[in-house]
RNA sequence: GGGCAGAUACCCAAGUGGUCAACGGGGGCAGACUGUAAAUCUGCUGCUUCGGCUUCGUAGGUUCGAAUCCUGCUCUGCCCA
C-alpha cells in the first residue's frame, strides 16, 4: 500500500518515531519477506518493534501489546509522537482496544483440547460459555480451543473477561489513517514488491533460517514455506514467486477486510502517482496538528 | 490421408435422457476476528425488474423432455501412414 514510505515521510515533518505494528517485522533475519524499512531509513527514523524476536521464539499479540506500549510511552517522554505503522489488525486493535489479562496459552492443554475434536468442543462450550459459543462458528477449532483453554484456566469464560480490556485510545488521543488504492493497482504493487523481493536477496534470506525451529507464527511468514519448496525442488522458482504473489494478495484483502469495519479511521484513496511526500502531506492534514 | 479420444461456467473437473444453472476443487469477491493473526473460520460466485431468462464446442436431428442419444462441421490430444 506504501505505508513504509509515507510514515518515512511524516517523520521529516514531524518529529516522531515509527512504532512497527507489524506482526512478522518483529522477527529478526526476516528482512525482505517482511518489507522492513531498510538500514539507512531505520538509521534517520527510529523504529520500534522491528527485530524484537528470533524466528524460533514464541511472540503474540499479548507480548507485541507491551511492548508496543513501552515504546509509545518512551517516545511521548521525549516529547515526540508515536506514528503507529502497520497492517496487522488485531495487533493494532489491541493496542488501540486493549486486552484482558489474565489469558495465558496452555500447550498441552490445548493439546489435549484438539484431539476431542471440534464438534465436541463446541458442545463444551456451548456450555460452559453460551456468549462465546454464538460468536464463535461451531467449525472455527481454532477459536473454540482458546476459548475452552481461557475457560480452563481461568475458570472465568472468555466472553466475560474479553470485556476487560482498555487500550491506548482510553488514555491519549489518536488520529487514525486508513490507505486504500484501486484493487487493480494494488495488486500490480504487490506483484512487483514480490518480484523486488527475490532481487533483493529472498532466497538466500530464506537460505539463513531454513535450518531453524521456527515457531508456529514464523513459519506462516509469506515467502517461506514457498522458498523452501523452492530450494527443496518441489516447486520452480516461478511458482513460488506466483504463490507468494497470490497469498499476498489474499492478506492484502484481509487487511482491508479488517480495517473497513473500523468507524474510527480516516480514509485515505491513493493514486497511482502520489508520491510518499504527497501522501504524508494528506496523512498530516488528517492528523491536523 | 486414416483411426481413436476429447471439447462442460474464470480455470481444473463430475455429470451420460427428466429431480441440472449443472457435484467437487482451484481462483475471485464479501464477511467474522481480544494471546498462531501474513493465523483460523464463514458465505457468495451464469444473468435477472426475482416472475423468469440464457448456458454444457458449433449447426441440425430424435424425443413430451437432451449437457447427456444421432448426424455434419470446427478445434485439441494421441496413434497409424
Amino acid at each position: 500500500m506504501g505505508k513504509t514510505g509515507a510514515a518515512l515521510q511524516v517523520a521529516n515533518q514531524i518529529p516522531c518515531e515509527v512504532v512497527s505494528c507489524d506482526s512478522m517485522q518483529v522477527y529478526r533475519k526476516i528482512s525482505i519477506a517482511s518489507s522492513k524499512p531498510s538500514a539507512v531509513e531505520q538509521k534517520r527514523v527510529p523504529h520500534h518493534l522491528l527485530d524484537v524476536v528470533s524466528v524460533e521464539e514464541k511472540f503474540d499479540v499479548a507480548a507485541f501489546n507491551k511492548l508496543a506500549a513501552e515504546a509509545i510511552e518512551k517516545i511521548l517522554g521525549q516529547k515526540k509522537y508515536p506514528l503507529v505503522v502497520g497492517g496487522s489488525g488485531m495487533y493494532m486493535q489491541v493496542l488501540l482496544d486493549g486486552i484482558f489479562e489474565a489469558g495465558g496459552q496452555d500447550p498441552s492443554l490445548r493439546k489435549k483440547l484438539e484431539s476431542l475434536g471440534a464438534e465436541k468442543l463446541y458442545g463444551k462450550l456451548k456450555q460452559v460459555d453460551p456468549d462465546a459459543a454464538s460468536k464463535i462458528h461451531a467449525n472455527d477449532l481454532r477459536r473454540i480451543v482458546r476459548a475452552l483453554e481461557v475457560y480452563e484456566t481461568t475458570k472465568t469464560p472468555i466472553s466475560t473477561l474479553q470485556k476487560q480490556r482498555s487500550g491506548l485510545l482510553k488514555k491519549y488521543p489518536a488520529v487514525i489513517v486508513g490507505l486504500n488504492r484501486e484493487r487493480d493497482e494494488l495488486y500490480q504493487r504487490i506483484n512487483e514488491r514480490v518480484e523486488e523481493m527475490f532481487t533483493e536477496g529472498l532466497v538466500n534470506e530464506v537460505k539463513a533460517i531454513a535450518g531453524s525451529q521456527m515457531s508456529l507464527t514464523a513459519q506462516r511468514i509469506i515467502g517461506v514455506s514457498e522458498v523452501m519448496a523452492y530450494l527443496r525442488g518441489e516447486k520452480s522458482l516461478e511458482e513460488a514467486k506466483e504463490l507468494m504473489k497470490m497469498n499476498t494478495r489474499r492478506l492484502a484483502k484481509r487487511q482491508l477486510t479488517w480495517f473497513r469495519k473500523d468507524q474510527r479511521i480516516k480514509w485515505l484513496m491513493l493514486k497511482a502517482d502520489d508520491t510518499a511526500k504527497k501522501i504524508s502531506q494528506d496523512i498530516l492534514k488528517e492528523i491536523n496538528l
